[in-house]
DNA sequence: CATCTTGGCGTACGATGTACACAAGACGCG
DNA sequence: CGCGTCTTGTGTACATCGTACGCCAAGATG
């Protein structure tokens, strides 16, 4: 099994005032901090991102960030307990909730911008899928208020907590795995020697000869050999966006 | 912007004959060896995965496996280019296709299936969905071989090849994006100190206290307060897998 | 047997995350 | 102002990691 502890965490699992078991690093953003402050929160983690988006997650360790801000590297302990942390405020900082401003009454609105600028958000910050699940991050304030703004518009219609719930987390679901799916093709196709913006049908071809050798695949070589049309992904999302909200507001009744 | 090299990679970018651009592994892998043989591709891969279900991706090292396996470290690299590669082993290696059952004409039934059975595969194996983001691979044998079932099951009906791969598309979006994020509830539960099965409510609650004192999700603390009913994590994932292609076959006339 | 190819081994190097002890700047109180 | 006291920044040290390189052994081939 993968689990080493199964037995409830420190603190009653069910208690009332049991307050966060972990001070979680949110907690302590806003917390005011005596002595010397050449170092903010904010800055770390812009200067992360940064580092992240010239390049790549895996060039952003402690000691190449720390130089980054002229600074020793040990400094950066003192606000973030460990790199994970430091993931995590990256993955929450690249989150840009005020740039929502679609119609608040109109939830198909709404929760088609949320999807898009997703999309958009992890197109933009290929290093933000590995990051996130490097260290699951449910649950940030920047993603609290995306998800407020979602219970927002769904305020007016005829749908229990658990209704709601369950639509934002279908509409997740969907982004985040059309999203992620994308980059990580892009990545393919960088890592192959073809350019992150490359066509994408070039994966496919090149991996041709492969299908077609080994003749365990006739039906896919045939699709890709017959030649596919280029690829408009954004329009392919919004279509599977509107297609799961169809589906899911017919069930719904709404 | 996070692209190194946006020119065309080896070989020419649309050559006919260009062939695999990089070797890729799966080319290597049924290729005979020769001299001795103490190690194969297969043990490699089945005892890194017994290893990462075991103690979690990131106890996989090349010393530890290497010492599992009874065998100096340096030895793996005559099978695996980097530990990169390994983990493509991996992610390849914990596909069963071999488990798809369904009626292959009944293209609703197949997709379930597959979308099903990728849920549980996750599941099984938490660390999967972090490989993956690790080391972006769409297109590894195991993978192709559920595309090849997808296609057949949608041979009888009348859809173009672009078609039939967007509705494959959607699917792997929904899929992979709603067992990752279940993954992540769960790693999350976990580290916080609940265990990986614990009720994901938990995570919420405890999330609780951060929603009401900055007041800035009154929607979200009520939905929360109010209580929500134990969650069914599966039923959930098949009404969303249903309603997304109820949705695309509306779309597509079928 | 001689030779060659391949597979496994041991060592060594640079980089990483971070624990720990210490110095230096800011603040409260006299 | 002077002096504790707390917090922030620093420097060193260590375990661990991926992996480049050179060597030896084992099986195949002549």
């Amino acid at each position: 099994m993968a689990n080493t502890k199964n037995a409830c965490g420190p603190g009653e699992q069910d208690g009332e005032q049991g307050g966060a078991v972990q001070p979680s690093i949110w907690e302590r953003l806003d917390t005011p901090r005596g002595g010397r402050t050449t170092l903010t929160h904010a800055g770390i983690a812009e200067a992360a991102v940064a580092l992240a988006d010239a390049e790549g997650l895996e060039a952003v360790s402690m000691r190449k960030l720390a130089d980054r801000l002229g600074v020793a590297t040990m400094a950066l302990y003192r606000y973030v307990d460990s790199k994970d942390e430091l993931l995590e405020l990256m993955t929450d900082a690249v989150i840009d909730s005020a740039a929502l401003v679609a119609d608040p009454g109109d939830w198909r609105a709404v929760f088609g911008e949320v999807a898009v600028r997703r999309r958009e958000t992890a197109l933009a910050h290929p290093w933000l899928s590995a990051a996130q699940a490097h260290v699951p991050t449910t649950l940030t304030p920047s993603r609290n208020l995306v998800v407020e703004r979602m219970l927002g518009a769904l305020e007016p219609l005829p749908l229990t907590g658990d209704q709601k719930m369950q639509l934002i987390r279908a509409l997740d679901s969907y982004a985040r795995g059309a999203s992620d799916g994308e980059v990580y093709q892009r990545m393919m196709l960088e890592r192959r020697g073809f350019g992150f913006d490359g066509d994408i049908r070039i994966l496919l071809r090149s991996n041709m000869q492969w299908l077609l050798r080994s003749g365990r695949y006739p039906r896919f070589a045939r699709v890709v050999q017959d030649g596919l049309a280029p690829a408009d992904a954004a329009a392919e999302f919004d279509q599977g966006i509107e297609a799961l909200l169809d589906g899911l507001a017919v069930r719904f009744g709404i």
